[in-house]
DNA sequence: TATTGTTATACTCTATAACTATA
DNA sequence: TATAGTTATAGAGTATAACAATA
């Protein structure tokens, strides 16, 4: 199944055109809006963060971030602290009636993923997959 | 540099976020909209086809690929030619506007991308992730 | 001055609904 | 009836610009 390797302008092209389907594909299944599932999902992994934070970590601007907390919030999911050493800053929180909606939320739309993942690839491929992802990163974190 | 292997959720869970985080970052580089580009791109190696042809090729409804058709064509750079033999149809086809952008948009663009590629990776984790690549098309053309 | 965060506005991308024209 | 394509409308996601409050 070996094929010709590609010249990186190839690479790149294919590497666009397949992350772009893919992306459309995650995004058919029904759930919650995708850039809601992040934040909530940073926070229940790393704990309370300001919106600055959450922003950079998944790469968008303060103002995007500062739109979907907002959403968060007035949805329930998350709750805002002030942090009493620096006043300009909030800790973003989740509610409880946000970790129940993004278990609710994992289930369903990355359990499409992870039933695809499981369907499709064997264990050997997944793992390899597994690997090219940190290759991924570092394409898209530098 | 071998972690441990990820469950399929685990693994679901990663790829999102990391192809999330990728195609933010593609997309901060200056040049046209990557659903033209890709329709330009998709022309000039196939040759012309039609607005319904497209929108399967890339996955997506064809009233979404008639708005992007219809950009391109505001914009002069593809053009539209009917079909003798059904009169329903139109041959969507690039113009020589069309073919320039193109080729200026792969070499600021996708640029970016394969600069990133050549930089970050070496030829052994490029050809790593080209076979990646063929698992993630499975994963989203299913 | 720098940092945290906001609101206002617009663009990209895609979707569903409802339609016309041709087969 | 089915297919190719359209327009109208809406929502998700993100951006820039301009601003307020705090450090």
């Amino acid at each position: 199944m070996d094929r010709e390797p590609l010249s990186s302008p190839e690479l790149a092209h294919e590497l666009r055109e397949t992350v772009g389907r893919l992306v459309r594909r995650i995004r058919r299944e029904p759930g919650p809006p995708l850039a809601q599932l992040a934040v909530l999902a940073r926070i229940d992994r790393f704990g309370p963060a300001g919106v600055s934070d959450l922003a950079a970590a998944e790469g968008v601007r303060p103002q995007s971030m500062a739109q979907t907390v907002g959403d968060l919030e007035q949805a329930g999911h998350v709750a805002r602290e002030p942090d009493p050493g620096d006043r300009r800053r909030q800790f973003v929180t989740l509610t409880e009636a946000g970790r129940a909606r993004l278990h609710v939320a994992r289930a369903r739309r990355e359990g499409w993923l992870a039933e695809t993942l499981e369907r499709e690839l064997d264990a050997e491929e997944r793992a390899q997959l597994q690997q090219a992802l940190a290759l991924l990163a570092r394409v898209a974190g530098g």
